[in-house]
RNA sequence: GCCGACGUAGCUCAGCUGGUAGAGCACUUCACUCGUAAUGAAGGGGUCCCCGGUUCGACUCCGGGCGUCGGCUCCA
């Protein structure tokens, strides 16, 4: 009889008879590995551990080990959630349930539309570890379509009617599969473990209102948000560095260290406090270097323009919806939501040569949209906010290097901030847009090409753009892990044609330029806040608001403490004293609770001396030195390049 | 905008099955004058988010708003 060989991760060849599964790979190996066994890879693919393997295939034995196979088990609870669920709630409806980053979910529509409460979680968690305990295998059945339409039909389940219904339309199938756990069998493409035993531990988080495919024109359904793991251990590790990550929230820090407030007076417009206010300064002095050194010029336009102007650039059409009108008198005003059309009056102010382009105007521009309520999140997400905005007119030739030149920017703007890198997306067409076809085809072309010539690794969305353009776009995650645009690219031929902006080419003959609208950071609010969570308020010393603070001793140390705050804000340092009548411990801790990088304590001896005892919160005490050393070796090393 | 939860002192939170509220920290004052993560004592501070309703009486129950949080949708 004719045996198979499948070739192993170590390169070594498995004899096995024909017709043998991934589960007899695993036992020929060994007992060990039989009994850990959840699934095998087979080139990308992961399959179910009985699925059969063919001769030749490089194949690899999926344990508890690997990272994939966390993603194959919380999809296993998922399904168990859903039988829980039906056993606890035999009329409702379940749709999708799919493994995400940290866990699971499963969107399911409850009787008479109904939400779930919050409260029901653990009678329904209590129910999967009953399924789990029985350690109900996973079986798996492809059936004809018309028969998984009919018992779905038959069960009520609609969702999944649906679904198999557009299987068919979309992609022509003949049948589908099916797995079964316990009484509950689901529509699913697999793969799944061999049991629900193999869950160890899990957990159901939350509830929230989800739209079926995502589509806010359809029903609510109910999402249940769950994590599954391969131990208990693994689980509190997990909801220990949530908890942790919670501590770094921008919004708590941000009261705690003083730099800026929401106040309900004006929902989504934050008030920046003092040390907030020297972080932005910050911030803004690295993107002027940035401007300075990349050939921009600066501009500042009006927040508020007559209605005429938005009709003409067509963010009444597009955009009406997010802004803010003011009535003056007998003229309608919009406070701007973006800053092109400013600069787009600025360029039409004057003459421009082809000699002068690419013509690069940049603006911190503040810009006001008046957002849904239920979006706004802390300084990530506001009313009101400030962009690092630029807008570089040009000839289609010169498209290619200013995108570069803006990625390059970017690249070196995070590197500073302390960002690894952030992923980029190439953003498409939307539906609600302006321009021809050709236009937009151009412009997604070109901004492809420098992307593909820079060597980036980059996501498309397709029908993600801005409505005047296509976009690339920069994003980072916070400390929950979601992720976050920031810095953009977007390409325009629209505006300089609405404005009829002009330019005189060496033919003395009048052209359109393009225009590139640009931010390196994004929005100066949400980057403060992603930067906020990155370093967990422990700024880098460059970067601090204050570096240090002064500590005497005792009060008749408060004179000379004085004097040295002085001498180091002369040399440029960002310097508190805290002369309140404490003990050196307590201040020691406040300064910490602060996250101030150095603590400066004087007393008899340094005031003898002319110096500080310096104390550094990530080296711990370094010993005296005057306050012009400390500023050269330590407050002013890094500082802003400029 | 949609779903759910929440809203009590500057902050973190107790509390009342309906009888107008309390702690710790912070703040003020006094004493202490202190050497690397909390010195002690005393004191001030609240339209219990807002507007209606029920009730002899509402911070508490009901309705509506506003805001915040977690999601969805949308977006920098």
């Amino acid at each position: 009889m004719a045996g198979i060989a499948v070739e192993l991760p170590d390169g070594s060849k498995l004899e096995l008879e024909e017709g043998a599964s991934g589960a007899d790979a695993a036992a020929a190996i060994g007992p060990g590995l039989a009994k850990a066994a959840l699934a095998i890879r087979v080139g990308g693919e992961v399959r179910d551990l009985v699925a059969p393997v063919a001769d030749g295939e490089r194949i690899e034995i999926l344990t508890d080990r690997d990272p994939e196979a966390l993603e194959l088990i919380r999809h296993d609870a998922a399904h168990v959630m859903a039988e829980a669920v039906l056993e606890l709630y035999p009329e409702a409806k379940i749709s999708i349930g799919p493994p995400i980053d940290d866990g699971f979910y499963y969107d399911i529509e409850f009787p008479g539309g109904e939400q779930l409460s919050e409260d029901e979680l653990p009678k329904i968690e209590e129910a999967m570890r009953r399924h789990i305990k029985a350690d109900e295998p996973f079986e798996r059945r492809d059936i004809p379509v018309a028969e998984a339409l009919e018992k779905f039909r038959a069960e009520g389940q609609d969702y999944k009617v649906e679904l198999i219904s557009d299987l068919v339309r979309d992609e022509g199938v003949e049948t589908v599969s099916l797995y079964r756990n316990g009484d509950f069998e689901d529509l699913c493409r697999g793969p799944h473990a061999p049991s629900t035993g193999r869950i160890k531990a899990v957990r159901l988080n939350s509830v929230a209102g989800a739209y079926w495919r995502g589509d806010e024109s359809r029903q609510m359904l109910t999402r249940i948000y769950g994590t599954a793991f391969f131990s208990k251990k693994d689980l509190a590790a997990h909801l220990e560095r949530l908890e942790a990550a919670r501590a770094n929230d921008h919004r708590k820090l941000g009261r705690e260290l003083g730099i800026f407030m929401l106040r309900e007076e004006a929902p989504g417009m934050p008030f920046w406090l003092p040390n907030g206010t020297v972080l932005l300064r910050l911030i803004e002095a690295e993107v002027r270097e940035q401007l300075s050194r990349r050939g921009y010029v600066e501009i500042a336009t009006p927040q508020m323009m007559d209605v005429s102007l938005w009709h003409k650039s067509g963010h009444w059409d597009n955009y009406r919806d997010d802004m803010y009108f003011i009535d003056v008198d007998e003229r309608q005003f919009a406070l701007r939501p973006m800053n092109c059309p400013g600069a787009c009056l600025v360029f039409d102010s004057s003459r421009h040569s082809y000699r002068e382009l690419p013509l690069r105007m940049a603006e911190f521009g503040r810009v006001s949209r008046n957002e849904r309520e239920g979006v706004l999140h802390g300084l990530l997400r506001v009313r009101a906010f400030t962009q690092d905005d630029a807008h570089v007119y040009c000839t289609e030739d010169q498209i290619e290097a200013e995108v570069t030149d803006i990625c390059e920017a970017i690249d070196e703007l995070y590197a500073r901030f302390g960002f690894d890198g952030a992923e980029v997306e190439l953003s498409t067409r939307p539906e609600k847009s302006l321009g021809t076809d050709e236009q937009w085809e151009a412009a997604e072309k070109a901004l492809r090409e420098s992307l593909d010539k820079q060597g980036r690794e980059y996501k498309l969305n397709p029908g993600d753009g801005s409505f005047y353009g296509p976009k690339i776009d920069f994003h980072v995650t916070d400390a929950l892990g979601r992720s976050w645009q920031l810095g953009t690219c977007q390409l325009d031929f629209q505006m300089p044609e609405r404005f009829d902006l002009s330019y005189t080419g060496a033919d003395d003959a009048q052209h359109r330029p393009v225009m590139i609208h640009r931010a390196l950071l994004g929005s100066m609010e949400r980057f403060a806040g992603i930067l906020i969570e990155h370093h967990a308020g422990r700024f880098p010393v460059w970067l601090a608001p204050v570096q240090a603070v002064v500590l005497p001793v005792s009060d008749r140390h408060a004179e000379y403490a004085g004097t040295v705050a002085g001498e180091l804000r002369a040399a440029g340092a960002r310097v508190g004293v805290d002369d309140r009548s404490e003990s050196v411990g307590r201040k020691i801790r406040d300064a910490e609770l602060e996250r101030y990088p150095f603590m400066l304590v004087v007393g008899d001896r340094e005031q003898e001396g002319g110096q500080v005892a310096v104390r550094s919160h990530d080296e711990g005490e370094l010993g005296a030195m005057t306050p012009a050393e400390l500023a050269e070796r330590h407050l002013l090393a890094e500082s802003s390049r400029s």
